[in-house]
DNA sequence: TCTGGGGTCCTAGGACCC
DNA sequence: TCTGGGGTCCTAGGACCC
C-alpha cells in the first residue's frame, strides 16, 4: 500500500537478449542473424539472439559441445565485452529514469520501476512508448512487464516476452488476469524457486505458480522457509518486496577467474593472485569501502575426471581494515603460500575480501597497540588515488604494480568485439 | 584440447557467555 | 541423585539470482 492508498504497482523491464543486443547495436548486418556470446574464457553460452535460440542452443552450454552446430548455421560467435555491456546499460537506465518516478537498477539488463501513481493512466500504452522510448535512444529492445506485486511483475514480464500477443508489455493487475497468468507459468520459471526447490515441489504435485499459490502455507514454511512463504504470498498478491532505491553496501568483493591452460607454477599463481587482490582493492576504493577480511582460493578444475581435486582456501583478518593494494597484495601472498600444494594442475584462483566497512565513516576501528603503519596513512592513500586516476584517463592497465603479470596465465578471449563506447581508439568510423 | 563470474540471503550447528 | 536455557557470534553449506 502506498502512502495515498493506491494499491503498488511494479514494472519489471528487462532487456531482451542483452549481451547479443549490444552486438547487434553497433553490427547491423547481425539484425535477424543468430548471435552468441560466450562466458569469460570464452568457456559457455551466456547469451543467445532470438535466431540462436530457435536452433536450440541452450543457455550454459560449453562452447566446445556445440562448435559443430555454431558453424553449420553460420552463428555470430563474440567473446563476452563487459565494458561495452556495463555502458549500454547504464544508457537504458538512464532513459528508464526520465520514463517513471523510482528506479531500482536490479542488475545489468534489469529494473523495477515504482508505477503506483500510474495506475489511472493506460499502463498499456505507456509500457508501448517506454518501449519504443528506449529502442530509438540506444538501440535495445526491452519486455515489461507490471503487476501488483515484484515477483508478479517477474511473472508477467516472462509473458511479455514469450507471448507475441502482449507485443511486449503485460500488464496484469485485475485478479482473472493474475490467475491465468499463474496457471501459465511453470513452478521453475518462478522469481526465487530454482532447479532444486521445483524438483521437490513437482514431487509434491506441485507444477505451476497457480498450484504453488494455493499449496498449504505450513508446508512452504517448513520446506522452502522463509524465502518460499514470501514467494508464495508475492504470488498471492501481497507484496513483500519493496523497491530498493538506494543500493546498499556491498558486503563482499570477489575477483576470480579461471585460466587458460592448467597452471603449475607457484610463481605464475602468485601473479594471478597478485593480479585479483589489486583488483579487489581497485573495487573496493571505488565503493569508498575498507576490507576487514582477505580470503584466497585456488583449486583444480570441477570437470576433473581423475578425482584429483584440490581445493585450498584460507581466509585471514585484515589490520587494520584496508583498500590498499600493496598492503592487500602481500596478504594474499602470505595466504597463498600457505596453501599452495606443489603437484596440482591448477586451473582457477580467486581473492575475495569481505568484512567491509565505509571508508568515509568517522569510526574506522585502529589497533590500540601497533606498529603497523595504518593503511590510511597519507602516502598510501594518494599513491593509490594517483594510479586510479592514471588509470582511469589513459585506459586499465597503464599502471600496475610489479607483482601483477597479464601474461602467462591469461583467459581466452579470441572473439572479442570493439569497445565502441568505451575507447576512443575503438570508435566506429562511419563512411558517406 | 575445450565447462563463467560475482553476488545475496538463510539455516544449522558449535562455541561461548551469563 | 539431580546436570538449564537463552542469547550472540561465527562458520560452513545450501539455495537462489543475473
Amino acid at each position: 500500500m502506498t502512502l495515498d492508498g493506491e494499491l503498488p504497482m511494479f514494472a519489471l523491464v528487462d532487456c531482451n537478449n542483452f549481451y547479443a543486443s549490444c552486438e547487434r547495436v553497433f553490427n547491423p548486418l547481425l539484425q535477424g542473424r543468430p548471435v552468441v556470446v560466450l562466458s569469460n574464457n570464452d568457456g559457455c553460452i551466456i547469451a543467445r539472439s532470438e535466431e540462436a535460440k530457435a536452433l536450440g542452443i541452450r543457455m550454459g552450454t560449453p562452447e566446445f559441445k556445440c562448435r559443430e552446430l555454431l558453424r553449420q548455421h553460420n552463428v555470430t560467435v563474440f567473446s563476452s565485452n563487459y565494458p561495452l555491456y556495463g555502458d549500454m546499460s547504464s544508457r537504458v537506465m538512464t532513459t528508464l529514469a526520465a520514463l517513471a518516478p523510482e528506479i531500482e537498477v536490479y542488475s545489468i539488463d534489469e529494473a523495477f520501476l515504482d508505477m503506483s501513481s500510474f495506475r489511472r493512466y493506460n499502463l498499456q500504452e505507456y509500457g508501448g512508448l517506454m518501449r519504443r522510448t528506449i529502442r530509438q535512444h540506444t538501440g535495445i529492445p526491452v519486455s515489461i512487464g507490471m503487476a501488483p506485486t515484484k515477483t508478479l511483475a517477474k511473472a508477467a514480464n516472462r509473458l511479455a516476452k514469450k507471448d507475441p500477443h502482449y507485443q511486449g508489455v503485460c500488464i496484469l493487475s485485475s485478479d482473472a488476469d493474475i490467475r491465468a497468468a499463474l496457471e501459465r507459468t511453470a513452478v521453475e520459471d518462478i522469481w526465487g524457486i530454482g532447479r532444486q526447490w521445483s524438483a521437490r515441489l513437482k514431487l509434491r504435485g506441485i507444477y505451476t505458480a497457480a498450484d504453488f499459490a494455493a499449496a498449504p502455507a505450513a508446508w512452504v514454511q517448513k520446506h522452502l522457509h522463509i524465502v518460499g512463504a514470501r514467494i508464495q504470498a508475492e504470488l498471492n498478491g501481497r507484496s513483500c518486496l519493496q523497491m530498493e532505491l538506494v543500493r546498499p553496501q556491498k558486503q563482499s568483493i570477489c575477483t576470480s577467474r579461471s585460466f587458460g591452460r592448467s597452471v603449475f607454477l607457484k610463481e605464475e599463481l602468485h601473479q594471478a593472485v597478485a593480479t585479483f587482490a589489486a583488483k579487489c582493492a581497485f573495487k573496493l576504493r571505488r565503493e569508498q569501502a575498507l576490507a576487514s577480511m582477505l580470503t584466497v582460493f585456488v583449486s583444480t578444475s570441477p570437470f576433473d575426471a581423475d578425482g584429483n581435486r584440490y581445493w585450498g582456501t584460507r581466509t585471514i583478518a585484515l589490520r587494520p581494515p584496508t583498500q590498499d593494494s600493496i598492503a592487500i597484495i602481500h596478504a594474499a601472498g602470505v595466504i597463498l603460500d600457505s596453501v599452495f600444494q606443489e603437484g596440482p594442475a591448477y586451473k582457477k584462483a580467486g581473492v575475495l575480501v569481505s568484512g567491509l566497512v565505509s571508508d568515509t565513516m568517522q569510526a574506522v576501528p585502529l589497533p590500540l597497540f601497533s606498529d603497523e603503519e595504518s593503511a590510511l596513512d597519507e602516502r598510501g592513500g594518494s599513491i593509490m588515488r594517483v594510479m586510479d586516476a592514471v588509470n582511469s584517463h589513459y585506459g586499465k592497465g597503464s599502471i600496475r604494480l610489479a607483482a601483477e603479470n597479464f601474461e602467462s596465465w591469461k583467459p581466452n578471449q579470441e572473439r572479442l568485439s570493439p569497445c565502441t563506447t568505451t575507447r576512443w581508439s575503438d570508435i566506429i568510423s562511419v563512411r558517406a
